[in-house]
DNA sequence: TGAGTCAAGTTGTACAGACAACTCCACCTC
DNA sequence: GAGGTGGAGTTGTCTGTACAACTTGACTCA
């Protein structure tokens, strides 16, 4: 049936995420920027004292509020973090930002992966994929170049495709494929003779690559990219604190 | 008096998640990889449900597996995600890959903030900074050009400090300086004259900018810092899932 | 064969209580 | 004034219970 979303009335303690979420913005909790204590916030929303700390402790892993054992909990920002959809697609992405995210499919192919590839997708030897390249557009001007591979079953959903179709990631979503997790690794490349010709840069300029992997819920690789961006156009941030830590350095 | 670390024995969940990610590393848990039920495995080491569910969040929040109202949770990796500290101080992270960490103090000064400076360390317009410049090595190979920023009270447990110290951050730990949140922003840079020379580049050669902000916690700014490294010799990696974000993109 | 139904198993949410560990301020003492 | 003491307040950890929501596989029935 596909019932998307909404099904369900939200969780108590994101509900009430979003209201401190919003104090917060709004600036209560004084100049000091001290919240009140969890049993106090309990008691004016009627709620226990485990469902203040779940709500706490999804604005604590947004890097809104410090915390620390014998001391309120102190404001630190209004860092905005995306939602994991805007992670994960660039159409998504555009759309938060205010833009408008626009594309041309330059060539789908359908051929056998390689070892590499193989082994980033979890497939056997020699299995076909499909094979996606895209040019990006953000209000209309280029600023990347997307090489995104599908394993078989999921390229089978993209291949009969308009190729003016904006947003693969919410068509597949819409054909019922849950995306669960995903892994983003973000070094710089230079520009091969495609990424020159099709972003208008020269060859051997300095990209910004960010090669995405999502998986299932069982942990399946759904797909593969390597997306390289024009210099300027995009930044990563990462939040983290003694508590929770989601990034990783790597030697290049 | 500084005790450093150690003084209370460690969470029974921490000790748990440690315990499970061993088990995972070792290939326990079968060719599927689905994981005991959470009352299995509470029973197992003699715990609460609820501390086992401490435990799986913190594997969860690290990628290493999955979970999904109504079926077993499954193993997706053993992605090592690393500790604040080896995201937070260069020296650390060298340690963790079994490098040698190593550096030269270029330049140390006291001045007062511009603008910008002074809202990043939230300080009054005009406040004397501390200004710090680095080469970092790795294995005696230069690779990245450090710029950081400390308010006046952090700098001066700096100023006086033998040029050849390898790890500042771990001299302020040792004062008692308390780092509790830091958040990073990568983008892609162009060397200036000061880059160049000292990294042995050329002038525009393309580096790999980290800026990175640290705070207490009460959110009070401890540094800032620039830090701009050479292509290929750092990647970064951000695992993240429906439910927990930590990374953000942005226009550049 | 195919579709629908049901029950068992599993994780998510919420509540309540208890104690430990820690911070901070007021107070006391020297 | 300096330094130590103690107690109130706050968050961290752990346990136990109950139910809701969801997945999966077995079963039934047309």
């Amino acid at each position: 049936m596909a019932v998307a979303g909404g099904g369900t009335a939200e969780a108590r303690y994101r509900q009430l995420a979003a209201s401190l979420r919003e104090a917060i913005a709004a600036g209560a909790f004084g100049a000091d920027g001290r919240l009140p204590s969890e049993e106090k916030i309990a008691q004016q929303y009627g709620v226990s004292r485990g469902t203040v700390r779940q709500a706490l402790a999804v604005l604590r892993a947004n890097g809104l509020v410090t915390s620390r054992r014998g001391t309120r909990r102190v404001v630190l920002g209004t860092a905005r973090t995306q939602s994991f959809f805007e992670l994960l697609s660039f159409t998504r992405w555009a759309r938060s930002l205010g833009e408008e995210p626009g594309g041309r499919t330059i060539d789908v192919t359908s051929c056998p992966a390689n070892p590499l590839e193989c082994e980033q997708l979890n497939l056997e030897p020699g299995s076909q994929v499909c094979r996606v390249l895209r040019l990006r557009t953000l209000s209309r001007v280029p600023i990347m170049i997307e090489r995104t591979l599908y394993p078989e079953h999921i390229g089978a959903m993209i291949a009969g495709l308009d190729p003016h179709a904006i947003s693969h990631t919410e068509l597949l979503t819409e054909e019922g494929v849950v995306f669960a997790d995903t892994e983003h690794t973000i070094d710089l490349v230079h520009a091969d003779a495609d990424d020159a010709r099709l972003l208008g840069c020269n060859q051997d300029a300095p990209l910004m690559r960010e090669r995405r992997r999502a998986t299932d819920h069982s942990g399946r690789p759904l797909l593969w990219s390597d997306d390289r961006f024009l210099p300027g156009t995009v930044a990563f941030t990462v939040h983290n604190s003694v508590a929770t830590t989601a990034l990783s350095r790597r030697r290049g």
